[in-house]
DNA sequence: TCGAACCCTCACACACGTGTGAAGGTCGAC
DNA sequence: GTCGACCTTCACACGTGTGTGAGGGTTCGA
């Protein structure tokens, strides 16, 4: 598909689809009139990227752990110390951030629930 | 305290914490000589703010949903039909990143389990 | 009393993700 | 053939969180 499809269905922009292939989380053909052909499995991918940069990590990092996410057993090639140091490294931050958020998301939602109490039984 | 003292004790640095105080998100007293004095609470609600900007929440949104996790029941207060509104529409997205990121960090370290496993049974 | 270490404000600068517009090529429908 | 919708690259600009340094005041111990 062309990048204007791929914008609509993921709910980016063109401009965006360009940066994240410029930074190297995705990759496209490109047709004989320079125009970029995406496939399918992008429509995901872009998903992937998008809930990963909204969650605070920057492209550089998202770079390095999508390879491990795509697909199973195939990807356990032979990844370097350093790319293994790096995941764990990453894995550890995604735990810290996970608790962090939720932490405070439950605190929203027992806040929430107090208030609702407090409008249905005033005083 | 002073704002070196709450810098090293939260890992950061005076700079951030005049940024944070100028958005809003920290308050202090001031001495006579104009430097900050900041209460003991200052720690941890740095440390929870430094949790929330590195989740990719930006301070304008920090500085909405911190007054409902300070204490308890004292702050129902009186929050506007607008307040509600934001903190569900936060919870929400805060919801929806820790799904994202509990995802791709179980899916890091089914990798990486996959890799010891290799590496242990090579072949 | 001097110097080091701390504080203040102000301002310029950077990285990163994103918006926007210019200048131009391609394609499909009328 | 022309028009609108789409694509291309390039470039400038913005917001946000952060770094850094200038210029200057305070505090405290040697």
């Amino acid at each position: 598909m062309r990048i204007g499809e791929l914008a609509r269905r993921t709910g980016t922009t063109p401009r965006l689809l360009r940066y994240y292939e410029e930074q190297g989380l995705i990759t496209s053909a490109r047709g004989a009139n320079g125009y970029r052909d995406f496939d399918e499995a992008c429509v995901d991918r872009v998903r992937q990227i998008r809930g990963l940069l909204d969650s605070g990590l920057p492209t550089r990092v998202i770079k390095q752990i999508l390879p491990c996410l795509t697909t199973g057993a195939v990807h356990v090639s032979d990844p370097t110390p350093e790319t293994i140091a790096i995941l764990e490294r990453e894995h550890a931050r995604m735990s810290a951030r996970i608790e962090c958020l939720t932490r405070n998301r439950d605190a929203i939602a027992d806040y929430l629930a107090a208030v609702r109490l407090s409008r249905r039984a005033p005083r």
